[in-house]
DNA sequence: GGTCGACCTGTTTTT
DNA sequence: CAGGTCGACC
């Protein structure tokens, strides 16, 4: 009994066992607070008696769900966790339209929309609009849901969104997305409200079921998911939110830390308990962080403090651009004993591009955290509409995605008879053929594709093996062949393959119906799921956002591309508040590290195609220099020096100490994307090779912003430019 | 109906 | 820079 509390401090014991009041844990970053909740549920199954069936914890991610629960299981081994309701916000709502959506008119097979879906849902209703004004539109669409409105709301007026006509463009939204049987990321809780509160049988059955609710990252909740919380809350259930107000970063999704202020005034009996010792990082790096958050003015103060030693300085690396700070990093994590717990943090997913140049140059592990563009990709996407419209036939998105692709003669004049029908599209296609409202060319097409779709239903039907019914579909759509006949040979191949890792992805699943609905759901809640479970290699570095290490920690952590206009990525119409916001985020990115600090800056950095002298971020300016090690090296010295004289950089031969050991000869690298940083020299009149274009000559050379670019004139007659520190050429003599 | 090239437009951050 | 979009042409 004790063994569960053992390992926890007064404050989080007292957490831990109060099994009566509403509580509010209070605290900064890396004080226990997820413990609290491990150990909480731990402890209710185990020493309360409490089914894990009758406690649910909400997450941020999948990802946390997950290792909670590995977490959980370790702790209590002899029980049994399965029934344990451990999701995200979303995943949950999912899980309840599945089984009760029919009452609110919701077939359970209903797909989720992306965003990407989503706008391309808007664009369809409003055909004559720009793609990029829609996005805008999108946007506040997206934000206003998430604050929980909907187009009819009142609190519209109040709000920024002055845009033309914006109820009519949310309305249309929301009417196509009705139509089409499907549901938005912002609807898995909207409409998982709206149908608890419609339907007293079911919200009772939640509000019996759960005698304790609990949520986790509490600080980033958004209005829509404290309304369904409230839902779910009967009683009986003791809720337990866990938060800290310095670390919300979500205010884009509409997060409110004002969700913080107003638990206690919704549940009055609410215990606030504060957790003010922190375990993770050393005394040095919880000075820095201290410094910076403290002139955020809309805060709770709060103490912090640990017992831990003062370990390492912190580091702050100046460069000259996004180069250079790679090479460097690179360095420093090449002193490191191993990658195991290592990770490099930036504000944008595109500033990971260097960073994976320069690692994967140097062979050394490393793993993109998030972000992975795979189901964005457009093989992907075409398969999964393909088996969307089986699950769904007023799916339009995905009916119009893939109903003519590959050609089948099923063209504008068509559609347009088709969609004439009804939202059921696969009806509608049906009758359309029936009622000879299509050409020849068209008909044969459509019945083709008509046979397809019953087809695959009935595999479906049959509880047929995933692999199999998506190797029918890619067969039979004639998708494989459209893509076996790229010309392009890489883009062929990478497109096959990728096709066939969703096929082997599908493995895994259980057949039939009920498995490809849980498979679609899965890869829209988390997207994850697949390309990095392969081959997820423990002794690698983590390269992700800022955003993405809500939660984590690491022994060596790089927060990077520490420049005013990144980070904070301060841009016009930039209010106070946003740059609090920036500024929590710079905390929560210092205070993952638990015993080194690598802050990073460059004095210009490429950006929309352009160089751009970069400035110190202000961050760093409210850190006390004797905090840390090394200058803000001002950007301009080095800056106008690197001008003056000829760059060193352009003649890496020149090599600077810190990039010595850079590899002489081309590395085979997984990707065919990833270019290769070398050293050679190369002269007008070489001759060379190239994996792309064959052979050729060197016909010029040229100095450009310190990078030396090369014409080369290929014997096929054409002629590339490269820049010498990623071309992909081979001397020949 | 499909391909190629000229142009334009845009970046935070994620479930 | 890169990705998407639109018009010209086969
Ligand atoms: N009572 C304790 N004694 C020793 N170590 C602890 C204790 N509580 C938590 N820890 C350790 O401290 C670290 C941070 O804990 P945890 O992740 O629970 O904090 P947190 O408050 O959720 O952090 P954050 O808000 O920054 O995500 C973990 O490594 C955890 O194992």
């Amino acid at each position: 009994m004790t063994s569960l509390l053992s390992s926890l401090n007064e404050m989080q014991k007292e957490a831990v066992l109060d099994f009566n009041n509403p509580l509010l844990v209070l605290a900064g970053a890396g004080s226990g607070k997820t413990r609290v909740i491990t150990s909480k549920i731990a402890y209710a199954i185990k020493e309360m008696n409490y089914s894990p069936y009758r406690i649910l914890a909400v997450t941020f991610t999948n990802k946390a769900a997950k290792e909670m629960r590995e977490r959980i299981n370790s702790m209590i081994p002899d029980e049994n966790i399965a029934g344990l309701e451990m999701r995200t916000f979303h995943s949950f709502g999912a899980y309840v339209l599945r089984r009760y959506g029919s009452k609110i008119g919701l077939n359970d097979s209903f797909t989720i929309y992306d965003d990407e879906d989503s706008l391309n849902l808007l664009c369809n209703a409003f055909p004559d609009e720009k793609k990029g004004d829609l996005r805008e539109y999108m946007k506040q669409i997206s934000k206003a849901k998430d604050k929980g409105y909907n187009s009819s709301s009142a609190e519209l007026n109040g709000l920024a969104y002055h845009m033309q006509g914006f109820r009519t463009y949310f309305a249309a939204y929301e009417n196509a997305l009705r139509k089409s049987g499907c549901v938005d990321f912002a609807d898995l809780i909207i409409r998982t409200t709206e149908l608890l509160e419609q339907n007293d049988d079911v919200r009772e059955y939640f509000q019996q079921r759960f005698k304790l609710i609990l949520v986790d990252e509490y600080q980033d909740t958004n209005a829509s998911q404290f309304k369904l919380l409230k839902c779910l809350v009967g009683k009986d259930t003791q809720l337990v939110v866990v938060g800290d107000d310095d670390q919300s970063i979500y205010k884009f999704r509409g997060a409110e830390i004002k969700n913080i202020l107003s638990f206690e005034y919704y549940y009055p009996n609410t215990r606030i308990i504060k957790l003010e010792e922190n375990y993770r990082s050393t005394k040095n790096i919880l000075r820095v962080a201290s410094s910076v958050i403290k002139n955020n003015k809309e805060r709770h103060d709060k103490t912090i403090f640990t017992n831990n030693e003062s370990g390492e300085l912190p580091e702050l690396i100046s460069s000259i651009d996004a180069d250079e700070e790679a090479l460097k990093v690179r360095m420093l994590i090449s002193r490191l004993p191993n990658y195991k717990s290592v990770a490099i943090l930036y504000r944008t997913n595109a500033q990971s591009r260097e960073f994976e140049t320069v690692l994967s140059c140097f062979r050394i592990p490393y793993e993109v955290v998030g972000a992975l563009r795979f189901y964005e990709r457009e093989e992907i996407k075409d398969a999964l509409a393909l088996f969307s419209i089986i699950l769904n036939p007023h799916d339009r998105i995905s009916f119009l995605r893939i109903i003519n692709k590959p050609a089948r003669g099923i063209g504008k004049a068509a559609l347009e008879q088709i969609l004439s029908y009804s939202d059921h599209l696969i009806d509608s296609l049906e009758f359309a053929i029936k009622d000879n409202k299509l050409s020849g060319k068209a008909k044969s097409g459509a019945t083709a594709f008509l046979d397809m779709y019953k087809k695959g239903c009935e595999l479906l039907n049959n509880n047929c093996v995933l692999k199999d019914f998506a190797v029918f579909m890619l067969d039979s759509s004639g998708l494989k062949k459209l893509y076996e006949d790229e010309k392009d040979e890489t883009i062929r191949r990478g497109r096959l393959e990728n096709l066939s890792s969703l096929v082997n992805a599908l493995e895994k699943i259980a057949p039939g119906r009920e498995g490809l609905i849980s498979f679609l759901e899965s890869i829209t809640l988390d997207r994850t799921t697949l390309g990095s479970d392969d081959e997820e290699n423990e002794d690698s570095v983590k390269l992700m956002t800022m955003h993405n290490t809500k939660g984590l920690e690491f022994d060596t952590v790089f927060v990077t591309g520490l420049e005013d206009g990144i980070m904070p990525s301060v841009r016009e119409g930039s209010e106070i508040d946003d740059v609090e916001e920036e500024r929590r985020l710079f905390y929560v990115a210092v205070t993952r590290a638990k015993k080194k600090l690598f802050l990073t800056f460059a004095s210009k950095r490429m950006l929309w195609g352009s160089w751009n002298s970069q400035k110190p971020s202000r961050f760093l300016k409210e850190i006390p220099k004797s905090f840390y090690k090394g200058e803000i090296e001002t950007a301009n010295a080095s800056y106008t020096n690197h001008f003056a004289f000829e760059p060193r950089r352009s003649n890496i031969t020149n090599t600077p100490s810190w990039a010595q050991n850079i590899v002489k000869t081309p590395t085979k690298t997984k990707s065919s994307e990833v270019k290769v940083v070398k050293n050679v020299n190369y002269e007008v009149g070489d001759r060379v090779i190239s994996p792309n274009y064959g052979r050729g000559e060197i016909i010029s050379k040229e100095i450009k912003n310190g990078k030396t670019v090369i014409r080369v004139r290929f014997e096929k007659g054409n002629v590339a430019l490269f820049n010498t520190m990623y071309a992909n050429l081979t001397k020949v003599e």
